[in-house]
DNA sequence: GACCTGCTGCGGAGTG
């Protein structure tokens, strides 16, 4: 292949893909193979180790995969091979189904979708000869572990790959962790290692990725970080002031400044594609109807869509439509559903409406823009302070516009949150607990053990811990032991593991349906049900409530003319990482200006500066204000709510909200010091006992399953960082 | 004090 027309900057990559690949590749008309391609092909090829490829969006990352996952395919053998693609999202499996049945057409190779959408003759089909490609979802491959455990080891005998996309989504989280289960379940089954490959955009670490990806080190994990040439980055940060002293209570006067917001948005971003993030689902639909408004109020079509989480699937394909139409300007107004890779069109600029919720998720809004060669990424980004009469400490220090200004330089600087992955999960052992005894039909407490915790990703769970959960699942009637010491499912057990609902390793709420004629707009938490009549935003629009239907959940609504913006219940927020409080003192310890402020943006951050002065700061961190006191630790959430929890457990009352300060009242700034320096100082309390004292600890799924000690080192584990909160009071009082 | 994601098997009606 001399005068191949695809060229490969390292090695000869390209001459190692099969001959119709190649083809392939040279009538789509590449001219190269990108650099995450032209590494990954010789180690997928070889197989040996596990694989990490992190390459911006756009950069071929699923081409990296498999172009060398199908030249083994292809390659003459007696026994066809498997690949199994997870996906977190069954929008994105649709969307690798249709690039790779492209590429596999002329192949021969079947591949398979497989997720709820999909219809039982297809899945029949691959069940019959389960060989090609599989996407598929973590619960639906739970499901197939769950149902069909008997048949596993043959069914997947010929699994050679297994492809994990948007790694970095599932890291830290619950699902994240029924995946290492189900992966390390097939691999004890097939009683061999299945290379794995990781994709992903944006990884913190990639030392703690590759831990995650292989969390028992067994074999080593290569890695592809090809962070690509970062265009360059324009940015402009603009605060907003809102007056919410003496007339606060004036319906009318509230949102001034977000009416002002929505106007400039109008004015910069119509005629162009861009991307809206206002950090909760409320704010989207009023954005989202506003502008929508603005456009007919002029006469103009419109250009402005909504796209979140409760919208249905109809409203939120509409709105990604709209975005990939390249010769008609749109802009969606979205919550992070359009964070990760679906496919949309490339977008002008990102704005931001309030704090990014962390600096990685920042990074990932404004990779959606300046997709093109040479095209500068732009990110607006808007700041709303609150001006009161009895302004506190987040107030007087403007915390919005300092966590954005903080978390934008440190976007710059290319900083971003690491991997947090200490999290036990406990309530998903007690998922696979079940689910691995439902694949068996039966199995010995010492092989449970031996599978999920000493060789899988239950580590951190004790023996005693895992003993005193078989008990407490038998007490319940969930399992059952038999003479010969084998556990199986008690009716109890039955029931979950053959309901649907089991099958998804994280809890969600019911909700109400909202439907217009024949057409369903998206769902409604049930917790504050509309009365008949009332008016409702939605989707973008106006709606009048028509009926409401308890039994079916169902609320049938006509277009109106007036509406509120609807209330989501949110859940608990982000935890701001200790680099960014750091980065937030710096700026207002420095008189440097901050080039990308406008001049009210400017003026907030003179303000805040004075006050910081004022309150003296820079070296007092114990404030005493009436018969509160107030203490500034300048550290991230996890160890600040840690403290408020040491100091409850002492008897100390909190006013604590969350903010930049911990407030205790009805103390002495000299007590509250005294307690202080004995946490500085003395030893360290026992996370266990920590979480022993904390009321409501009832967060994940099965949570409710546990036995108390297990739940409080599970909560521990997510919530709690001692050692954490004694370096950062004993840096606080070394700075005095 | 944000956001997001996912789900089986079966029975019955309707159609070719």
């Amino acid at each position: 292949m001399t005068n191949s027309p695809v060229s490969s900057s390292e090695g000869n990559s390209f001459d190692l893909l099969d001959p119709r690949i190649q083809h392939w590749i040279w009538a789509s008309g590449w001219t190269e193979l990108r650099e995450a391609q032209d590494r990954a092909i010789p180690l997928i090829l070889d197989g040996s180790e596990d694989l990490i490829i992190a390459a911006s969006t756009a950069s071929g990352k699923t081409e990296a995969a498999f172009l060398p996952i199908l030249t083994r395919m292809v390659a003459p053998s007696p026994h066809p091979l498997l690949a199994i693609y997870i996906s977190p999202l069954k929008a994105l499996i649709n969307d690798q189904w249709r690039r790779l049945e492209e590429l596999t057409e002329k192949l021969e190779i079947v591949v398979t979708p497989w997720h709820g959408d999909i219809g039982q003759q297809r899945k029949e089909r691959f069940l019959k000869s389960p060989q090609g490609c599989l996407l598929i979802t973590p619960e639906s491959l739970e499901a197939l572990l769950c149902r069909r455990g008997h048949g596993l080891a043959g069914l997947l005998s010929r699994l050679a790959y297994v492809v994990v996309d948007e790694l970095h989504a599932f890291i830290g989280t619950e699902r994240g962790k029924q995946l290492q289960s189900l992966l390390h379940r097939i691999e004890k089954a097939l009683g061999r290692p299945v290379m794995r490959i990781g994709l992903s955009a944006t990884l913190g670490d990639m030392e703690g990725a590759a831990a995650f990806l292989r969390p028992d080190s067994s074999r080593n994990v290569s890695m592809i970080d090809s962070k690509g040439g970062g265009n360059e980055l324009k940015v402009l940060v603009k605060g907003y002031l809102e007056s919410t002293s003496s007339g606060a209570n004036d319906p009318e006067s509230a949102g001034v400044a977000k009416a002002a917001i929505a106007s400039d948005l109008f004015r910069v971003l119509r005629g162009s594609s861009n991307l809206v993030f206002p950090n909760a689902r409320s704010e989207v639909e009023y954005y989202a109807d506003s502008l929508r408004d603005s456009c007919e109020q002029m006469g103009l079509p419109n250009e402005f869509w909504p796209h979140h989480g409760n919208l249905s699937k109809e409203v939120r394909e509409g709105t990604e439509e709209a975005l990939k139409q390249i010769d008609r300007p749109a802009t969606a107004i979205c919550t992070s559903t359009l964070e990760l890779g679906i496919d949309i069109g490339p977008v002008k600029s990102v704005v931001q409406i309030g704090p990014p919720p962390s600096v990685a998720s920042l990074r990932q809004r404004l990779g959606r823009s300046g997709r093109r060669k040479g095209e500068p990424m732009i990110l607006r980004a808007y700041c709303i302070e609150e001006e009161s009469d009895d302004p506190g400490i987040s107030e007087l220090l403007r915390e919005n516009l300092l966590t954005t200004t903080a978390m934008v330089r440190l976007l710059a600087e290319g900083w971003y949150e690491p991997i947090r992955a200490r999290k036990m999960h406990a309530s998903t052992l007690v998922q696979q607990l079940l689910s691995t005894i439902s694949q068996y039909g039966g199995a010995h407490a010492q092989r449970l053990w031996d599978l999920l915790c000493v060789s899988g990703p239950f580590r951190a769970v004790t023996s005693a811990q895992f003993a005193s959960l078989l008990r407490e699942l038998a007490k319940r009637e969930i399992v059952f032991q038999d003479h010969t010491g084998l556990l199986f499912l008690a009716p109890a057990g039955e029931r979950m593991t053959e309901h649907y609902t089991f099958y998804a390793a994280f809890a969600t709420e019911e909700e109400y349906s909202i439907v217009s004629g024949n057409q369903t707009l998206g769902s409604m938490p049930i917790t504050r049900p509309l009365s008949p009549d009332s008016y409702l935003i939605f989707a973008g629009r106006r709606w009048q409530v028509v009926s409401i239907s308890s039994n079916e959940k169902v609320v049938e609504v006509k277009p109106a003319a007036g509406g509120t913006v609807p209330k989501f219940n949110g859940t608990m927020g982000a935890d701001t990482h200790d680099r960014v409080r750091e980065e937030m003192r710096k700026i207002l310890r420095s008189s440097l200006a901050v080039p990308f402020l406008d001049a009210k943006g400017q003026e907030l951050l003179a303000g805040a500066r004075g006050n910081y002065c004022r309150m003296g700061l820079d070296h007092k961190w114990i404030l005493q204000s009436g018969g509160e006191v107030q203490i500034m630790l300048w550290c991230g959430d996890v160890i600040k709510d840690t403290l408020a929890l040491m100091l409850q457990q002492r008897g100390n009352r909190l006013a604590y909200e969350g903010g930049l300060s911990i407030p205790v009242k009805g103390a002495t700034a000299e007590s509250v010091r005294e307690h202080l320096k004995e946490l500085a100082d003395g030893p360290a309390i026992s996370p266990l006992e920590l979480a022993s004292s904390v009321q409501n600890k009832i967060g994940e799924k099965w949570d409710g399953l546990l036995p108390v000690e297990l739940l409080d080192a599970s909560f521990a584990s997510a919530k709690l960082d001692v050692g954490g909160v004694q370096s950062v009071l004993r840096t606080r009082f070394n700075e005095e």
